[in-house]
DNA sequence: AGTAGCATGTAAAAAGTTACATGATTAT
DNA sequence: ATAATCATGTAACTTTTTACATGCTACT
């Protein structure tokens, strides 16, 4: 009591405690659950995954149940406890903080002037061909989520994140078009040395 | 030679390479003008600035000038070398990383069975707060840099960097909207213990 | 007198990535 | 046989954030 012995900020802990709030895993689950979904707005790696689980372990947050199969790889299964359900409650009521973003396209576009045209064509074509088959991908599952809206109340909030994938992977695509259609327009002399 | 004796993965390098691709300039100034723009999709802090602004003199990118007003704070002028120009120039022409996002709002929407509908209503609300002056401020500065687009080959890259955050931004907003109502159409019972 | 802006930085901590290490099982 | 998947983790490194430190000038 007293000091708070989990980091405030860091947003692995609750994820895991997100996850485990739903039902208890390993950590090799929670981060095929992390890669089919919330990964598309935060990923988290092993190298992340792991170390977390023990420090939430040891500050009570969570619990491990040791799973030896002889002559299988060991498995841990977490679950939460009152404690972390508690932390978990208490970041949810927070305001979120501001989006964090980093599209090194818009970099290289800002400074593509010492370039030349071809090159910058290229950037984007290759941004577009990233998101048009996820776009697609994204608006199948968000139709598969539409219709099982009313098997279970987290569905809702589940398919609110994926209409936010669609509609800014849709804009994505729209600017790609619009900005390879201006880069078309102004031929610009390029911009190697003479 | 043979070792490459800058950070391949540090863009803090290619901003400060790109800016003084431009012209010469302190490292304040640097700070001010990505404040201005490029943070908009790439942050850099002063703690990694001045950093990173050593090592790329140490490594010949770019050298110092060094201005002792008498009285007044001491000002460093950078310049760009040929060397760090080929550094810069090879990095454009390379293809761009993935983007990378964190949107913590989408994180906890995603567990916001938890917590019921009030909450999420509220972080919404506060998301949309976030954009609805930021995207008339950039479609201002979009209209502007149309009408400026003869002026200089850069304001054409420019502009295409604008011209994202014009779209992004207003997905985000359309999001919101279509959130909020999704939310009080479907009135859930919330979170709370009983 | 106090605040804001100019101008430089450092140190420590936190967060995140990458590569490595191990070893079993299952599918091709 | 070989590759992929299951399953755990560690170590080193890089990157990023936050807080601190300094001191002058100009404005209110």
């Amino acid at each position: 009591m007293g000091v708070c012995p989990v980091a405030i900020d860091n947003r692995t802990v609750y994820i895991i405690l997100g996850l485990l709030n739903h039902e208890p895993m390993s950590g090799y689950d929670m981060k095929k659950r992390i890669e089919v979904s919330i990964s598309q707005f935060w990923d988290v790696g092993f190298g992340q995954l792991y170390p977390t689980l023990k420090k939430l372990e040891a500050d009570g947050m969570i619990v491990r149940a040791g799973e030896h199969h002889p002559g299988r790889p060991d498995r841990y299964v977490y679950s939460i406890t009152d404690r972390g359900r508690q932390l978990l409650r208490r970041w949810l009521e927070e305001p979120a903080s501001k989006e964090y973003v980093r599209y090194e396209i818009l970099l290289k576009l800002f400074f593509g002037g010492l370039v030349g045209r071809e090159a910058n064509i290229a950037a984007i074509e290759a941004f577009r061909a990233r998101y048009s088959g996820a776009a697609d991908l994204l608006a199948a599952y968000g139709e598969e989520l539409r219709l099982a809206l009313g098997d279970s109340p987290d569905h809702l909030y589940y398919l609110l994140t994926v209409i936010f994938g669609e509609k800014v992977y849709k804009a994505y695509l729209e600017w790609a078009e619009e900005a390879l259609k201006l880069l078309q327009s102004h031929q610009s002399s390029g911009g190697d040395q003479p």
